[in-house]
DNA sequence: TGGTAATAGTTGAAAATGTAACTAACAACC
DNA sequence: GGTTGTTAGTTACATTTTCAACTATTACCA
């Protein structure tokens, strides 16, 4: 088994970011599901709700970069958990505006201190200088 | 929609590299799917088999850091579309020889000049040495 | 006003993925 | 040689994800 072409994979940017993307999330992934048997769809819609406390589905979409059908269904399961509630908008009811309940705000309290951890664990591994041009690059590329 | 809670997703590392893999993803997935009905693992198979010429599915696995069980059915779809062969091995007939068909070949090298270009694209929206911080600390990254 | 278009969100079916249990082949040990 | 343990790879089933079609509501405009 060894290398014939010329093409090195381990140059190749997408491939790169999936391997580093999926091995850095699995530990905190143990948490979230572990845990609270959540999906990676429904820490984040939780985490946004947590960060700028009231969106509608639509919001969550555009911030997260996710699918309406991937965010509708996790809020559904947040719902069912009740950590988050639901309110119609008066003005214009194909609207829905999200907030966590106390019982989410909890969930996520717990694991943001997680996060928090897990990051420092991640970032263990690099320089100071490494993680700023880290963070700024990764930045630069999730613009479409 | 303001934001109200001091944590930064935007700092929190495996969100943004899930951010940064998908979205820089995206325009090359829409090649390999749309011109050759592939999935992720396929082509990562698919590219592996034609670095590295000859290797068992076990070999992927470790090399690609993939599940075995999303190796074996990539495998049996490159099969039918006859992108690779198998030989079992005389010696260990647990083991099986996968190489890569002309046609195989074929679609890789498409593919291959495809994934260098979008690279180059990518890479436009950084300075030379933010690409090479970036790949050491991919990689490094990618150690579990 | 009425009719078409657009938007927010949901749902159902099909495809893909993950988990665990399985088969087949070999190894090791007595 | 037969039992037990390991390894490579597949399969079955449950869970997730995707895609397209759908409902309900509002916007646009002749």
């Amino acid at each position: 088994m060894t290398q014939k072409d010329d093409f090195d994979l381990r140059e190749f940017l997408p491939y790169l970011l999936n391997q580093a993307a999926e091995i850095s999330s699995q530990s905190f992934q143990r948490i979230y599901k572990g845990r609270y048997g959540m999906l990676r769809a429904e820490w984040r819609v939780l985490f946004h709700l947590a960060i700028f406390e009231r969106m509608t589905a639509k919001d969550i979409c555009e911030k997260a970069i996710m699918h309406k059908t991937k965010v509708s269904r996790a809020v559904q399961r947040l719902e069912q958990r009740r950590y988050l509630q639901r309110q119609p908008d008066e003005k214009d009811r194909r609207h829905e505006w999200l907030t966590l309940t106390s019982q989410g705000r909890a969930v996520y309290e717990d694991l943001r201190a997680h996060a928090r951890q897990h990051d420092q664990v991640l970032m263990q591994k690099l320089s100071t200088e490494e993680i700023t041009v880290l963070r700024r690059v990764l930045n630069a590329l999730s613009r479409p």
